[in-house]
RNA sequence: GCGCCCGUAGCUCAGCUGGAUAGAGCGUCGGCCUCCGGAGCCGAAGGCCGCAGGUUCGAAUCCUGCCGGGCGCGCCA
């Protein structure tokens, strides 16, 4: 941990500022960064530029201005103002890395944990949120992904958090499937059920759902099928909405074997289902009418719909000027130009799906006055509860964990959603609550689409001519049943490393290379998920997908492994054990620490392996994963290039052995962290 | 048409709220296992940071306008 030093930095930094130039506290910002090496500095800082326009004077005069009144102390060695106009920070290196290590203790910490923000109240992130009709993909794989080290960075700094998982079992897509079953199978409940029980079920609905798609194109009429059928899952009908039950039931626990192969799992399923038959939209829509967000429309094209304005700062700005080429469309033949109004409630009297997510995310929010009622789904992988929603009192258990009503929501969800994303966020501000709004935040991501090598190895090859065929990407799609199967790529992924594993290490079990290869082969999947700003389409490609080299997961692991290698040496060849190894440190000169012969790769690795609570506040304040992702290679990176030219085991000079293999622990302990949070473990052996 | 996103090495991408010399992986070429495991390390080649203006001590980063590409804008979800 870095931040503690940066917070003392800054507020010694304040407190000279206040001094020398009459500067209050909060008008100038102090950012803190890296200098680009350690003989610069360990911590360094541009105030002084800023500075330098108010101050009327040269950024050097004011860096040294500072560095002068700057003294030494509380784990600072010493301040420096480069040539440039930086201030430069030199940390006491030995008390750093002793405390670091636990060796002694590190000062503040009882301090700051005691006066810190005690009464964080919880988080709720949703993501995976899966339609339960077909098998996850690997687009459906970036959504977990990132909503899970989400969960995991949040947890990381002491934010308690409920994942919840929504199930949209009342849909089209459930629907369809149900359709395909019935239609083109004709199959009855229990025909469904012994197929689900003889076939992986996911896979099979996958199948299906494609040829139902293609059903329809054939013969449109056969559309009415589907909205008959869509409306027997919404009002209970019999026997459509048994069988959609059951398919969405069954695939739901696909799905969660799937996530949890990925260490992926979640406190609360929330089902559509359970919001209608709650009536939890009645309530928000009386909330919203009464507010007037929500108006009944009673002219024009949308008569009859209750509807809410969209304020979008489009500007409806003087659209006279059309070209004179004749393409002027005649855009408003009954106003086409005003505000524009999205439908809440259709005409004919039923909800839209931004209408049901809003009283979902009403509740979150702790603004619906109603609750679910709760039973046990399955297991975490802990072992605990996973709990379900339900509407049936009778199922339901009295004692459960508290729900919903969180402080704040993350919703993962990709890019294409961000629209009516926004106007879930409309809707709690129009209904007054625009504290809750602000603390509603869109995860938005790009999405997952396919190479076109990988599309053709799928056996899909579009034609020259068509669209596809110019693009950059192939786009996923579950209607076409054109996509990787997430727990396909999975397979793959341990099937290769147990090769691997079982050529470096034949005369371990196979339990146990088994063990090995799934641990690898996850670090491979998330860390390919996470190491793509979330900005960026990625072009999912299957070879890239299954490289262990280079900028990969299993090239963090191997780092760890390298490392605990070490220690488990030093026991079997020296017998000395970590514990006495860091309590001798106490004792140990520091020359090697400090870097004799202007070397100073051991005090680097320590400084970076310390910057990951540093790494962690960037990584939740921007979203980017990304940068977790960077992070935990550029540490590798750096052992690595350590471990080659710094040998423990075989170095004579005891000291320099000691402080070695010190940064070494340390480094192995954040860079382990460091993958937890992305959800990745460390083997044994690799 | 309007809104959002992307454009950096041959390819895939980093570049932190403007800051010290624009970096990594893959690929290419050349080295390194009597030495803690080579899923590794070291080195080389490879960049008008899409284009043009602007803001300032300083711009890959901020603003404007273009060019190229993606996505979104439904009484679908």
């Amino acid at each position: 941990m870095i931040l503690p030093l940066h917070h003392q930095v800054r507020g010694r930094v304040r407190a000279i500022l206040a001094e020398l130039y009459d500067l209050s506290d909060d008008t100038v910002n102090i950012p803190i960064e890296s200098p680009p090496n350690r003989a610069l500095g360990d911590l360094g800082s541009p105030v002084a530029f800023e500075l330098a326009r108010t101050l009327r004077k040269a950024p050097r005069v004011i860096a040294q201005e500072i560095a002068a009144r700057f003294t030494a102390g509380d784990g600072i060695a010493r301040v420096e103002a480069a040539p440039n106009g930086y201030l430069n920070v030199f940390i006491e290196r030995r008390a750093f890395l002793l405390q670091r290590l636990g060796v002694i203790e590190l000062p503040g910490t009882a301090v700051a944990q005691a006066t810190g923000p005690s009464a964080v109240q919880k988080t709720i992130v949703e993501h995976t949120a899966i339609n339960p009709n077909k098998a996850a993909h690997i687009g459906h794989l970036r959504n977990s992904a990132l909503g899970d080290t989400l969960v995991r960075a949040l947890g990381f700094r002491g934010t308690p958090v409920e994942v919840q998982n929504y199930i949209d079992d009342t849909g089209v897509q459930v629907a369809d499937v149900v359709v395909g079953f019935r239609e083109i199978e004709h199959r009855d409940l229990a025909g469904v059920q012994a197929i689900a029980d003889a076939t992986r079920f996911d896979y099979y609905c996958w199948d299906l759902y494609a040829k139902v798609t293609e059903w329809y194109t054939t013969d449109k009429a056969r559309l009415a099928i589907r909205a008959a059928a869509l409306h027997d899952i919404e009002h209970g009908v019999s026997p459509t909405a048994e069988i959609a039950n059951f398919i969405a039931e069954r695939v739901v626990r696909c799905h969660l074997k799937t996530m949890a192969r990925l260490n992926i799992d979640y406190h609360l399923l929330t089902w559509e289902g359970d919001i209608l038959r709650l009536k939890f939209w009645a309530r928000a829509f009386e909330v919203l009418k009464h507010s007037g967000a929500v108006y009944l429309q009673t002219e024009g094209r949308l008569a009859g719909c209750w509807v809410m304005k969209i304020d979008d700062p489009i500007a409806s700005d003087d659209d006279a000027e059309v070209g004179a080429d004749g393409t002027s469309n005649p855009a408003g033949a009954d106003g086409g130009e005003e505000d524009r109004e999205k439908v809440i409630v259709r005409s004919n009297g039923t909800v839209t799906y931004v209408g049901k997510d809003m009283a979902y995310q009403f509740w979150k929010s702790g603004l619906l006055g109603k609750d679910f009622f709760y039973r046990t789904f399955a297991r975490r992988m802990d072992g605990s509860q996973l709990w379900a929603t339900t509407s049936h009192e009778v199922d339901a258990e009295v004692a459960h964990p508290p729900f919903g009503a969180a402080l704040a929501t993350f919703n993962v969800i990709d890019v294409r959603q961000a629209y009516l994303q926004k106007l879930l966020k409309q809707a709690l501000v129009a209904v007054g609550h625009a504290d809750e709004a602000e603390r509603l935040t869109h995860f938005s991501y790009e999405m997952v689409a396919l190479s076109h090598a990988t599309a053709r190895d799928l056996g899909y090859a579009a034609p020259a001519d068509a669209d596809d065929a110019k693009r950059p990407f192939v786009e996923v799609s579950g209607r076409k049943g054109l996509g990787v199967k997430a727990d396909d790529l999975i397979d793959r992924l341990f099937a290769k490393a147990l090769v691997e594993v079982t050529r470096r290490n034949p005369e371990l079990s196979e339990a146990e290379r088994r063990r090995i290869s799934e641990l690898i082969g996850v670090a491979a999947v998330r860390y390919f998920m996470i190491k793509y700003s979330r900005t960026k389409v990625i072009a999912f490609d299957i070879d890239e997908a299954l490289s262990f080299e280079g900028e990969s997961g299993p090239y963090l692991q191997y780092a760890v492994v390298r490392a605990n290698n070490i220690f488990q040496k030093l026991q079997e060849r020296a017998g000395v054990s970590t514990p006495a190894l860091l309590a001798s440190l106490a004792a140990t000169p520091p020359d090697a620490l400090n870097g004799e012969d202007g070397d100073h790769e051991l005090w680097s690795l320590v400084l970076e392996a310390a910057r990951l609570d540093d790494v962690v506040e960037q990584v939740v304040r921007s979203l980017e994963f990304a940068v977790l992702a960077k992070y935990g290679l550029g540490l590798a990176q750096m052992f690595n290039g350590f471990y080659h030219k710094a040998p423990i085991l075989n170095e004579e000079r005891e000291d320099v052995k000691r402080w070695r293999a010190a940064a070494v622990a340390y480094f192995r302990q954040q860079l382990t962290h460091t993958l937890e949070i992305m959800g990745v473990g460390v083997p044994s052996r690799m």
